[in-house]
DNA sequence: TAGGTTTGTTTGTATATACAAATATTTAGA
DNA sequence: TCTAAATATTTGTATATACAAACAAACCTA
């Protein structure tokens, strides 16, 4: 059944909610290639990008809390893609060698992820509507 | 820190995951008087309007998998709100007088709610977005 | 400089959801 | 009629995320 045929399609939480499982679910697949959740893509991407990054600054931008960037973390520490130094109350999370090898390939899933949503909605209608989206998720900030 | 501040604020997953989540924290907090999670208050409304509901039917108009259904429901069972019946094969949910008895106050909470997010961004403009919302997510059906 | 507060991170636990497989029933085909 | 396929539901297990509390370090402030 569609999302528009639901008896709830005119409520906010239900439409965002089916959604993003939709759009989830596109997404894990677009990431299989690399075995890499989509959290944990954007996770790895920060890192690469940012290396030494501390797990504050990862929840900030991924808008996550602490305690799921600690486990995303651990996941990504166990697969040999990341490394914690600690000193103090401060860590660091640093990109291994194995994790730059693979960078690549993590664009290339970031890519086919974006093709396949913006060829069902067309370039511009995705365009606008991640716009919107981050618009409205601001106006709902507490 | 805002979604639109993000590095990750052009993608589609992002923007769809971190504005669910957002809306289900507002969702949450608005059927705590019930005492009942938004998928279980929606499920229930299902019910009460349509006594002697299938799981399978739940699961296309709340767009849930089956065994999520049969979770939800095992939790509304437990707490005096549903009863299911079995027939051969299949399963009929209704509501109990304590469920008709709470119904009201469910209406409420789905008005406060309401009352939130549209307060929040403007009552013509959620309009226009739920509307968005189920259009996008009617696209990208498989 | 000692003690309380703030900050950064992790751990224990809980929730929602899904997938895959198991189970049970009905239907259809030979 | 017996078996194979389809249908409806449930169960076992896994994932992502969050909350609350624990812990540890750094910083104030009296």
């Amino acid at each position: 059944m569609k999302t528009g045929d639901s008896k709830f399609c005119q409520c906010l939480y239900f439409t965002t909610a089916a959604l993003a499982r939709k759009v989830e679910k596109l997404a894990i697949e677009s990431w299989n290639p690399v075995g890499l959740s989509p959290s944990h893509a954007y996770l790895l991407i920060t890192v690469l990008e940012e290396p030494g990054v501390q797990p504050t600054h990862l929840g900030e931008h991924l808008q996550l809390k602490p305690s799921t960037i600690t486990r995303l973390i651990q996941k990504l520490e166990e697969k040999k893609l990341v490394v914690r130094t600690t000193e103090g109350r401060i860590t660091n999370v640093y990109p291994t060698p194995r994790a730059k090898e693979l960078q690549p390939k993590i664009m290339d899933c970031m890519k086919h992820f974006y093709e396949q949503y913006s060829g069902a909605l067309g370039k511009e209608e995705s365009v606008k509507l991640v716009q919107s989206l981050t618009k409205v998720a601001d106006k709902l900030e507490g």
